[in-house]
DNA sequence: CATGAATGAGGGTTCATTCAT
DNA sequence: CATGAATGAACCCTCATTCAT
């Protein structure tokens, strides 16, 4: 059994030079990733960029595994931001107002830096252990689900866990593909026709 | 403007010794996929594997992108045997039995090699030029877009290319998630209740 | 010591289609020397051009070297053809017509295939056996030294070896480096006056 | 239109380690060169003769052509070191002197490195950028008519250019086809006698 | 004799990672 | 700590040559 790459960055460098350059790298990775892609993505390239040697990169992070989870964790934090903001918003809300809240932020999300999304959603070989999107799903799941059981009188009666996958999944899916692959043939209007489908299709399925 | 690499066999060989060479390379290019991945496939590895110089490799194939599209190419021409299939059926069908046919096709589909089917959705660096996943939701999506079309007096009226969208991209998603990354945590019967609720969540949204 | 590969024509093959195989296949490594160089002249691409198969090609040639090597030897030939014949003529000629003569033919063998002349003269990696040009230079030398034996009593008295070679090397220099590296910057005119001044060269010297 | 491979050094490294890494490098290419011709110098046995890794010879050079263009740009500066004082010194002097000494200075050239000289005059597929040979060549042209135009008192009147490449060849050739194809089977006063042969030559042409 | 599929050594090149300075 | 020269395993790919059919 191979041993995998370790991924956690080596120090948590809190103070200013340090922070500065851990940052710089994070930063220089994600610019080539969405740049050139994955496979062009070298660790002395991403290092020139940032503006340090290789060396320094290998101070900070255990190599160029560590680097890409850093940029995939920081981008789901930025995701989850918006995820987790709307899904708070969305608990006092009536249900279809709700699923109509999410699936905008499901959008919006996803629009954060598309392209990133996409390279990280496509490009980056799985290392096992973190499945990227599964995380972000995993825990957006968890989130609705736990939705669905404040408001589980508005609907029929059903498997929560199941109703939150189909439910996450159909969203994740609808909401991605729309933004990541078809974005520059969508207009605004088509964007909104698909969050009132998209709505449309969670809402009438919970009822 | 980077040049993509050729995709494209070099030789179409069909008879005898060729034609054994050729299935053996994309044979054992499938193997490795799934066993180690995308990254670890390399044309040697492939070769020998097959059973076979690289020499002769590079006879009938101008790289390793080529395999790779020979072998999704090879996956791709099953999935959709099963999709098509259920589509025909489905015309005779009321709507009903018509997203229920479709669905249990889909996770038939994904049944077929969901392990190479799951490395070819997320490990295969897109050449831009056939997007896997999205050619093969292609057809499906014209595919079911007839059927709507046929069909367009059993619901509302809407944009069908819209509603074709958001169906197809749906059931692909929860077939492709169940099949795929919860195979074995879920039992026959999960299966059966995710299609009763994939077929609920397709059918009320279009009525 | 490593072993030189073989340079001869295995057979020589002189019935109708062998004979007709061997000239295609030496044409074809002329044509291709000339159009892509020595690196780019592969076995394969030989035979494909020739029209025969690898297999044919080693069932005449031991290798890629005695390819080569036939081409020289065809070439040389031709370009001896027009050395010969110069010098027939010139033994009757008094010393200046002599030496026009013979560069005036130095000048048309040049000319023969002047792309062919450079890349043999350039590119071809010398097997220390036979060294192209100055096999050529050689025979031309020794019937250049049988002429000025004859009409030893036209100048003064020297050491006829190291005239001869004097007069051979300049000749050759002048005359490849006009065709070969200036044909297409100089016009005829030009040609002519560099006739005038090799003469005038070997003739004031042997004087 | 087929690119030409790069030929400039890719770093230029004149510091401590970094500059010893690189004239290893160049050393070992020119002794390959000598030992083994072109066709045998690969990157990684210059990488390995010159003590050095790969890695290293493509951080300092693009490819096998940009070392030899290195080795070739080196000799040639020792060659034109010697010709260009030749030339210094014979502009003082009277005309047979001035070419006699040229002549003397072609041969001491010749002699820095007779092997290293051949093979890169015959060997080295000619990248169309600079012409080796004539690159030297064409200096030494420039500086010959350029002391033909301060003493074309001394002489006929002619086309200085014409002149200057029937001389520059001339004593080119001579020297060279002397040096490099005759060295081991001449004696000194052979030598001698060549220039006095060569000096003759080209006097008597010009007078 | 002809064919062309198959071979595999070997060449060019990159890049993650280390380590002396 | 920072640097960046050095490393070398591993890749991709070509092509002279052989040999079963």
């Amino acid at each position: 059994m191979p041993r995998k790459p370790p991924t956690k960055p080596r120090k948590y460098a809190s103070q200013g030079r340090s922070r500065a350059t851990v940052d710089a790298l994070i930063e220089a990775t994600a610019r080539i990733l969405v740049r050139d892609g994955f496979d062009k993505a070298s660790t002395n390239r991403i290092a020139e960029k940032a503006g340090v040697s290789v060396g320094s990169l290998y101070q900070y992070f255990p190599g160029k595994e560590a680097l890409v989870t850093a940029v995939t964790k920081r981008h789901s934090q930025e995701l989850m931001q918006v995820v987790r903001g709307a899904l708070a918003q969305a608990a006092a809300l009536p249900m279809e107002q709700a699923v109509r809240t999410l699936v905008a932020a499901a959008i919006e999300a996803h629009r954060i830096d598309p392209k990133l999304h996409r390279v990280l959603a496509e490009q980056i070989p799985r290392t096992g252990r973190l499945e990227n999107t599964e995380v972000l799903n995993g825990e957006t799941y968890a989130l609705f689900r736990a939705y669905l059981e404040a408001h589980c009188d508005e609907f029929r009666t059903v498997d929560l866990g199941l109703a939150a996958f189909v439910c996450v999944t159909s969203i994740e899916a609808l909401t991605h593909t729309a933004v990541v692959h078809h974005s520059e043939s969508l207009s605004d209007e088509a964007f909104e026709a698909l969050v009132d489908e998209a709505t449309r299709l969670v809402v009438r399925y919970l009822q």
